[in-house]
DNA sequence: GATCCACACTTGAATGATTCAAGAAAAGCA
DNA sequence: TGCTTTTCTTGAATCATTCAAGTGTGGATC
């Protein structure tokens, strides 16, 4: 887990300016790995006060652009971050329950797969979502 | 391309009640792969005239849960339909335009893949969405 | 062919994630 | 410290999807 001078440093690196809230919601995506929105905007509300939701999704939008977030949205899903970036991981899905685990991408480059057939378009990412049923659903039923 | 006699039988097959609706709709996403609900909305209504949007709704989610329709989702798009089910195959999103295409899978059954680590997960499904640029938004550039 | 009832469709409103827009505040450079 | 650009706040809008309640219809039964 970064401190928070680490936090910044990867704020700085990425060439973006430090904030209270940028701070906030790196940190939030680093403790909390796979949060939705909703969770971040709580999680940096807990620790700085009131923070516009909007501000939030501002700064989710800049570290993602910037390489600091991945996006991950599977399908009936609502946006969801994690701050392992770089290394083309892929996910599995909970179809009962939602929860998402990281799955380690044997090649860890993108794209990790490349289809026999592209139909003329040019590939630089095969994202993988595994679905199935956590441990906790799959005992449940 | 099924005729309408054939789409009716489909819907016998599943054990659904043939209706206008239905029919329009099927045949919509026959003619429509990878539609997204607006387009199929407007495709029933060119055929059937006014439709609610609730019924094309429902009907989209019934024909799905029978297993005559697939829904895809890829990230940042609203839901796409296809008649192509029953073989896993994976799905090419454009994201310049969103154009989908789709790559057929090596095993043809899912899962296709299964991760070294499945985290304890009981995996049914390894959904692929290859992301790159289609030809047209390729040359664009 | 007529009757009936579960299921499908219509209507109208609500939900909720996300985005838009305009002004206030703050980061970081000079 | 002042200035400029970017970020954050505030408040509203958008839009896919869902909810709810009442009306209509497919198709099984008689």
């Amino acid at each position: 887990m970064p401190t928070t001078v680490e936090i910044e440093e990867l704020l700085r690196a990425a060439e973006l300016r430090v904030t209270r809230t940028r701070i906030a919601v790196l940190t939030a995506v680093h403790e909390q790995p796979h949060a939705d929105t909703h969770s971040l905007i709580e999680l940096v509300r807990g620790r700085l006060g009131e923070v516009s939701h909007q501000a939030v999704y501002d700064v989710l939008d800049a570290l993602t652009r910037a390489g600091l977030l991945r996006r991950i949205q599977p399908s009936r899903s609502v946006a969801r971050y994690e701050s392992r970036v770089g290394d083309n991981h892929h996910h599995i899905v909970c179809r009962s329950c939602g929860a998402v685990a990281d799955i380690d991408c044997a090649a860890g480059v993108a794209p990790c797969l490349l289809p026999a057939d592209d139909h003329g378009y040019s590939i630089d990412e095969a994202e993988v979502i595994y679905w199935g049923l956590c441990p906790t659903c799959t005992h449940a039923q």
